[in-house]
DNA sequence: CAACCGTGGCT
DNA sequence: TAGCCAAGGTT
């Protein structure tokens, strides 16, 4: 049986309650907005900071949004801090810190969508309902042998991810909802891997039709995705003594709302010429110092190479309109994303 | 509804 | 190595 798997196996995690006790809404609900297309691994720090900063929603809803930008910095996925920001605000301010114990109250507050608000609903507060992730959708998919493409399988695996909720709680006292969810995802985690499956380990491999048939790996089905063409630009790190010129991002899209040295922008076919003529104009500028290489990045939907240039103003040169100095030293205390922290380690020779 | 939205780790 | 993948949401 999963639950008797899961009472034996379960992954330790920071965001878990102990077996037995209630776990804390704001906990569960922060781990699972982090958690959002994000390893484990890379949430492990994060989560722990932002608890130890943000103890509870109140606190959270309390902070300015730069605040939980600079924290977020590295995570990716950026408007995931805003909507949790505020989703923050939301709560403390009309809920009176109280988080929605319902899928459909938690459905209405920005940066949760139907997968999170199942979990929340089914993790924290012990509501019959079986969230869909990944995981779910791979142990599910293979589980009954679903032959329909993801993502046009999605309402057949949901319906049958819900029979399973229904077979894992037969005869419970408690539904145990979460439980049975996060059975499936640690399954899906450690044992019903995507690739090379360990199937002698896995509690459901008896009634597992993928299994019967060994193909497991081809499950689930799926068409392959594009990659994205290859975008060029120019990146300007201007030093002034031990000062740094930046700028903030527009609120929305690609890394909105973060700081940036400024660039050129970002286009397919781009040449080096092109993308140096939109470099930021400042007073004093003798020359323009081109770094040997290119940094190199990769968005989801497209790969970045970006040529970096340098130059060395003179103290007091002005930051033109819009942009500002930073020191170096506190440039870690930054909302820089990382494709920004390599473009100013390259130019500043870290 | 398909496209957009980061990053790091793994095979 | 180059692609795939991770506790998806928004528009």
């Amino acid at each position: 049986m999963l639950l008797a798997w899961y009472d034996r196996h379960r992954r330790r995690l920071p965001w878990r309650a102990a077996p037995g006790e209630t776990s804390d809404p704001y906990r569960v609900w922060l781990s699972e907005i982090m958690l959002q297309q994000t390893t484990v691994k890379a949430v492990g720090p994060y989560f722990e900071k932002f608890v130890a900063r943000w103890p509870d929603v109140t606190a959270l809803g309390r902070a300015s949004l730069d605040d939980v930008l600079r924290m977020w910095a590295g995570l990716g996925y950026y408007s995931r801090a805003r909507n949790l920001h505020a989703c923050a605000v939301a709560v403390t301010r009309e809920h009176d810190g109280v988080f929605p114990d319902t899928e459909e109250g938690l459905r209405a507050l920005p940066g949760i969508g139907p997968y999170t608000a199942a979990a929340i609903a089914a993790i924290a507060f012990d509501r019959r309902t079986m969230p869909v992730d990944g995981n779910i959708e791979r142990v599910v998919s293979r589980l009954f042998a679903v032959e329909e493409e993801l993502p046009q399988a999605k309402p057949l695996i949901q319906q049958l991810a819900a029979t399973l909720l229904a077979d894992s709680c037969a005869g419970d006292e408690t539904s145990r909802a979460g439980d049975s969810a996060q059975a499936l995802m640690d399954l899906g985690a450690s044992i019903c891997t995507p690739k090379k499956p360990a199937c002698s380990l896995c509690p459901l491999s008896e009634d597992c039709m993928a299994r019967a048939r060994g193909t497991q790996e081809t499950f689930p089905r799926k068409a392959p995705k594009k990659s994205g063409t290859l975008r060029r630009g120019a990146a300007f790190v201007v030093t002034r003594g031990d000062e740094l010129l930046v700028r903030s991002r527009p609120d929305k899209g690609l890394l909105g709302g973060m700081t940036e040295v400024p660039g050129s922008d970002w286009l397919a076919g781009q040449d080096d010429a092109a993308a140096k003529q939109q470099a930021p104009e400042l007073k004093g500028l003798s020359r323009w110092q081109r770094k040997v290489g290119v940094v190199t990045h990769v968005f989801t939907h497209f790969p970045l190479e970006l040529v970096v240039y340098t130059a060395k103003v003179e103290a007091r040169t002005r930051a033109p309109e819009g942009m500002r100095w930073v020191p170096i030293a506190t440039l870690a205390d930054e909302a820089l994303p990382n494709v920004m922290r390599k473009v100013i380690a390259h130019g500043l020779g870290f």
